[in-house]
DNA sequence: GGGGAAATAAAGCAATGGCTACGCCTAGCA
DNA sequence: TGCTAGGCGTAGCCATTGCTTTATTTCCCC
């Protein structure tokens, strides 16, 4: 099992690959805004697990695991950011509360999640319902 | 700021107090799975913060602050159960994610949560909507 | 007053993941 | 082709968090 580091490394890098086409050190430290070595670190323990294979000084590439996995930690994190999104969050607490939730969640409470994002895609009257309740609610106080 | 222990204990000494009328060392320690000690260094901490007075031997009382605070954790661990519950996860999955994300949830983002579980509340169609929406989804892959 | 259960103190451990300091490699320029 | 700057890696260290173990203290009730 991943840790949430290792999940959020394993994002960043797999991101960086879709976008860039390679992943290197200082790109991965620069956008979790960590030092160069703490990468090198997690790089080897990520190897370690079979998400990656690394070679020093030559970069590393993604194992079929370490793809599917990038691949839905990406999406996850984009799935709850809509989420959030579609709920009415503020913008300035999207991000921070979804990396904070994005790794405690089973792929159970992800799907269903996923579906309820579908769900007010399908109609966007039900968001306009939704924003209704709320109104009401904030009149009752 | 609290951590994650620091609210999980903090729950489960409101929700002692307000079942049994007071919260012991042993109960809160076999609530949370934890060694007695633990719980003792842990109420020392919450006593340092203002959670609550604590007198070695005599018990612990929430101070008002801790008392506003166990209330909205202990409500917010249960509307997030209940969200959960309304968007289809499983129960067995249910505690454990929401031990996981509950404390990485701005308030902002609790109070849109409250008012989605609203939605569904007041009209139990939309439920079954959502429910179809699942199942054309299970049908399509 | 004594026994036993509950609570506390002290010490330490393990996991995690960050940083600094310094040394090593290599791409690319002179 | 050799140098070197900057990127990368290693080693050692530290902070945080929260738990355990063990030993001791206190309380409560008989
Ligand atoms: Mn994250
Ligand atoms: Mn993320
Ligand atoms: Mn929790
Ligand atoms: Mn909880």
């Amino acid at each position: 099992m991943a840790t949430p580091s290792m999940e959020d490394y394993l994002e960043r890098i797999y991101k960086l690959i879709d976008e860039k086409g390679y992943a290197r050190v200082s790109d991965i430290a620069e956008g979790l805004e960590v030092h160069p070595s703490s990468v090198t670190k997690m790089i080897q323990k990520l190897d370690k697990d079979n998400y990656l294979i690394y070679e020093k000084y030559r970069g590393l590439m993604l194992t079929p695991k370490g793809k599917k996995m990038g691949k839905r930690l990406v999406e996850r994190h984009q799935l709850l950011e809509n989420f959030l999104t579609i709920i009415g969050v503020q913008e300035d607490n999207i991000y921070k509360d979804v990396e904070g939730i994005e790794h405690h969640l089973s792929w159970d409470s992800i799907t269903c999640i996923e579906t309820l994002v579908e769900y007010f895609r399908r109609d966007p009257g039900r968001t306009d319902e939704l924003l209704n309740v709320r109104k009401e609610l904030e009149a009752d106080n």
